[in-house]
DNA sequence: CCAAATCCTTAATCTAGATTAATGCTATTC
DNA sequence: GAATAGCATTAATCTAGATTAAGGATTTGG
């Protein structure tokens, strides 16, 4: 069984282009995943807050693409990519599968403000607990425009 | 072990709010997964010809977001959603995550033409089988952008 | 073989969201 | 408690891609 790794704040736990890359359970705090684009704009793939596990999935001996660094002080148990673990278990990547396509479906299919809205709604948490660029971010939008969606949005009401 | 089952192109194998819904392998020929949007207009989630597998992925006890439907007269195995199944392996999950992530990081990160560029190297034997407009839905532009964008790239070489 | 779909392309216009830039607000640090 | 840095907001401008519309090409079906 490892052990409770403490990572403060702002520490970077991978870099793209990293070969030996981990698996990351959170029991406190909270992590996030991103990439850096050619324009070195960054793009959050995904929050993980306590009880979520996150990790670069990419296909074997290639590089990752993915950053992975913690957003408030965090408490994780690192694990090892090992195809046998029962942290792997079929259910749980069933289900990473079911929020991955949907995300990919709303991207293509849902206009910001829709998107913004199902986030609230389903991660009414983290709102409190992420700058608003970052939400933007992984929205796929800008921070400007997340600001002008959301003033146009409470002036329809 | 299942029968191959013969599936006539234009044959729709489910659709979005069903409830029971299958894995198909597909041993010759070709499926699609798409949805249909508030407005009407589909938006191609995957391609799956030979050798690969093809299902909706969705929360356990919800209706299923996709169609699902033959671009040519298709062979398919049809399999039950089993977790003990030996058809959805850790292995094969994992590369399933990889590609979808890289999927959305590219629909976040990445203009257009790239992207199509992306899949032209990728899957260069379905753009023979599969129309433009398809291509297009797939990397989430319309049909007329596509075409002015591959007008454009030919015309700067 | 002809008619009707289906598909691709081009062009004009429109729009969601990007970019750039400036201002004020809050936190954190020294 | 001033100074600095990070964050949110607003506004002006710009652009990738959407929409609408039309024409021509290619495929399909009877």
């Amino acid at each position: 069984m490892p052990d409770l790794t403490s990572i403060p704040k702002g520490k970077i736990l991978q870099r793209t282009g990293e070969r030996y890359t981990k698996v990351y359970r959170v029991k406190k705090g909270l992590l996030r995943s991103y990439i850096i684009d050619a324009k070195g704009k960054e793009h959050i793939f995904m929050f993980a807050p306590e009880g979520w596990i996150i990790a670069d999935s990419h296909p074997p001996d290639t590089a990752c693409d993915l950053f992975i660094d913690a957003l408030e002080d965090t408490e994780v148990l690192i694990l090892e990519k090992d195809l046998q673990s029962p942290n792997l278990n079929t259910a749980a990547l069933l289900r990473r599968i079911a929020v991955l396509q949907e995300r990919v479906l709303m991207l293509m299919s849902t206009p910001a403000l829709e998107r913004y809205q199902h986030f609230t709604a389903t991660y009414p948490n983290l709102l409190q607990r992420v700058p608003q660029r970052m939400v933007a971010s992984y929205l796929g939008i800008t921070p400007e425009a997340l600001s002008k969606l959301k003033s146009e949005w409470h002036r329809k009401r």
